[in-house]
DNA sequence: CTTAGGG
DNA sequence: CCCTAAG
């Protein structure tokens, strides 16, 4: 998990709660060239800060923290005495713009019987954000007066929140790289942002604070930098305070200060969104270093919606305690760090800055979202994995019997980074390490795979499916099925069938020899009684560094036959029921291959009838259906369809 | 995991 | 056949 870093400040005087778990801003000023970080704490009833333990901080990666503030330094949290919340997961929602202030819901206010729901009303009446906040907002704002003045005279006129970190550290964030890239996109959703709650709060503050206003705005004497720094010093008028001091300066100016703050020109020339920007830029800091990441996050949507719902301040979940924290990347991200570090991203990096994007609402309008293909998500992993070194993403679920597509994947991902990835087959005792690829698919790699591989990689995976079919296959049982199935069926397809495999015997002489005698029984053999996936007839082929064939199969006629009885006992769709039933001899034809075929036979059936029952001839290579199946083919289609 | 469809 | 999206 994230490592959680960063010193408390101490705040003890603020609360006057029972246990409260908080977080606290990372003000040290020792660290610099550290982004914010926030430690998670909890203050015990004495008013003493208590590190969270490891459990806590478990659970507060869990939590959804949701921050519908525009410049949200503030962290909204509701906290009571029952540590052991049947709520897993809690959203927290910060709708305030205002203040480092931390605005917590007292234990009192919320009884721990109090419902979800009854939560979340009372955070979204505004319980959470100010009446609870107030009472020591000016002491606060006193203390945090002072402070930044010292701040001031330091010369770290830059984090609001974190004092510490060094201007550049504000421009390396990665999100403003991500923000900028949508600029032009988001500007003018951004301009209509007006986040309800957040003015709320401004105005709050104002009035409240107003004493504080004033020195600030005194401060602000100095166009840029003053200005700057009154944002800076006090998370809680940033906004307020940046738009107004902001508001004095050229569009000129204010570009001039985006790139000097983002060290990136900028060719907006809106005033109001230059001046948010700035602001943004100088309040938030975080480290999330995956900008894919954030990326994908956009294109998924999903943690737009998150945002969306936060801005709205809609649905709060509390439960028992709340507990949020920023996690730092860690190097070694699973899955599940790589959520959470987004989630966090989200919450301090200024993702909520979407929050009101009427951008992404197009996208989240459809209820069903058309979520990116498995393949872009990869291709998007592919292009900037270079940060992580994820292989262990794949689930243990895909490990087992979808072993071939999370064996695909895998490669996929590896090949990116030019990984090798081997993989040890046990033969006979001994263990042989092949390259991963030998099993995808029944004991198939991808074309484009396989031409990378080339040659060497065939000849072992050749092997490799030799091997096995050599443990799968007792040669008993294929004669007897075959005999079996000769007698059964029609010629026809016998013949196909053989060619094929002798072509291939023939031609994988060359590049391989061993394999072929491991082959040899099986082509001849080739009906599929084998307990195993694996059969040699479809085993692909090089030829001259080129894919011959698929994995392919060639329909029986008896195995059509089987089909269309499978059907009409158990009615086309029944893909399964069928396969057990009629199939289950043979393992290598599929619920899907079923499917697949029935439609196949469909078409030709349909395709066929009304002119002559005469010729199943059809190319080549395709199997001879009797009409008598076809017709039967389409009886059962339109008792289907009916 | 199973289906339905597109490729 | 393969690959995916949806249930």
């Amino acid at each position: 998990m994230g490592t959680v870093v960063g010193t408390v400040e101490d705040r003890r005087d603020m609360f006057e709660g029972s246990a409260q778990t908080r977080i606290t801003p990372f003000s040290s000023t020792n660290q610099i060239g550290n982004p914010v970080v926030y430690k998670l704490v909890r203050v015990s009833g004495d008013g003493s800060l208590v590190p969270a333990t490891d459990e806590e901080i478990l659970e507060v990666n869990e939590t959804d923290m949701h921050i519908a503030s525009d410049a949200c330094q503030t962290v909204g949290y509701l906290a009571t005495d029952e540590e052991n919340s049947e709520v897993n997961e809690t959203d927290m929602h910060i709708a305030s713009d205002a203040c480092q202030t931390v605005g917590y819901l007292p234990a009192e206010v919320i009884p721990s019987r109090l419902s979800q729901l009854e939560s979340s009303e009372a955070i979204n009446s505004g319980l959470l954000q100010y009446d609870n906040v107030q009472p020591y907002t000016d002491q606060y704002n006193e203390e945090m007066s002072q402070k930044v003045e010292q701040e001031e005279r330091l010369g770290n006129v830059h984090g609001s929140q974190m004092p510490s970190t060094p201007p550049d550290a504000n421009i390396q964030c990665s999100n403003e790289n991500n923000f900028f890239e949508e600029d032009q996109v988001h500007h003018e959703a951004l301009l209509q942002e007006p986040i309800p709650f957040s003015l709320n709060v401004q105005d709050e503050c104002k009035m409240n604070e107003s004493d504080k206003i004033e020195r600030c705005s005194n401060a602000a004497t100095s166009p840029k930098e003053t200005t700057l720094s009154a944002a800076a010093k006090k998370p809680d008028f940033s906004r307020v305070r940046g738009e107004i001091c902001l508001d004095n300066l050229p569009i000129k100016a204010l570009q001039e200060t985006f790139r000097a703050t983002f060290g990136r020109e900028t060719t907006v020339k809106d005033k109001t969104w230059l001046k948010r920007r700035i602001a943004m830029g100088l309040i938030n800091s975080c480290d999330v270093p995956t900008t894919n990441l954030r990326v994908k996050d956009n294109k998924l949507v999903g943690n737009q919606e998150k945002s969306n719902d936060v801005t709205n301040a809609i649905s709060n979940d509390m439960g028992g305690d709340v507990r949020a924290t920023k996690v730092k990347d860690a190097p070694s991200s699973t899955d599940h760090v790589k959520g959470h570090s987004n989630a966090s991203g989200n919450i301090l990096g200024g993702n909520h800055y979407y929050v009101s994007d009427d951008y992404s609402s197009e996208q989240r309008a459809a209820k069903r979202v058309r979520k990116p293909t498995r393949r872009y998500i990869e291709e998007l992993s592919e292009t900037d994995e270079k940060q992580q070194n994820e292989k262990s993403m794949i689930p243990s679920k895909d490990q087992r019997l979808s072993a071939e597509k999370s064996e695909v994947r895998s490669i996929s991902v590896s090949s990116g980074k030019r990984v090798t990835v081997t993989r040890m087959v046990s033969l006979a005792g001994s263990e042989i390490e092949v390259p991963y690829v030998s099993h995808v698919r029944r004991s198939r790699p991808r074309e484009n795979i396989m031409a990378l591989m080339g040659c060497h990689s065939s000849c072992l995976e050749d092997k490799t499916s030799a091997t096995e079919s050599n443990l799968n296959l007792s040669p008993s049982q294929l004669s007897s099925d075959v005999v079996n199935r000769d007698s059964v069926e029609n010629s026809a397809s016998r013949p196909v069938q053989k060619e094929f495999a002798t072509s291939d015997d023939n031609n994988e002489e060359h590049i391989v020899s061993e394999v072929d005698q491991d082959m040899e029984p099986e082509d001849t053999e080739s009906s599929g009684n084998s307990s195993d996936d694996n059969n040699n007839i479809g085993v692909p082929i090089m030829q001259g560094g080129t894919l011959r064939r698929k994995h392919h199969r060639a329909w029986t006629l008896s195995e059509v036959t089987k089909l269309v009885e499978g059907v009409s006992k158990y009615g086309a769709g029944k893909w399964s029921e069928i396969k057990k039933h009629s199939f289950s001899s043979y393992s290598y034809r599929t619920s899907v291959d079923l499917k697949d075929k029935w439609r196949n036979l469909l078409k030709s059936s349909f395709a066929q009838s009304p002119s002559h029952s005469t010729g199943n001839l059809k190319k080549h290579g395709s199997m001879h259906i009797p009409t008598q199946i076809l017709l039967q083919v389409r009886e059962l289609a339109e008792k289907q369809s009916q």
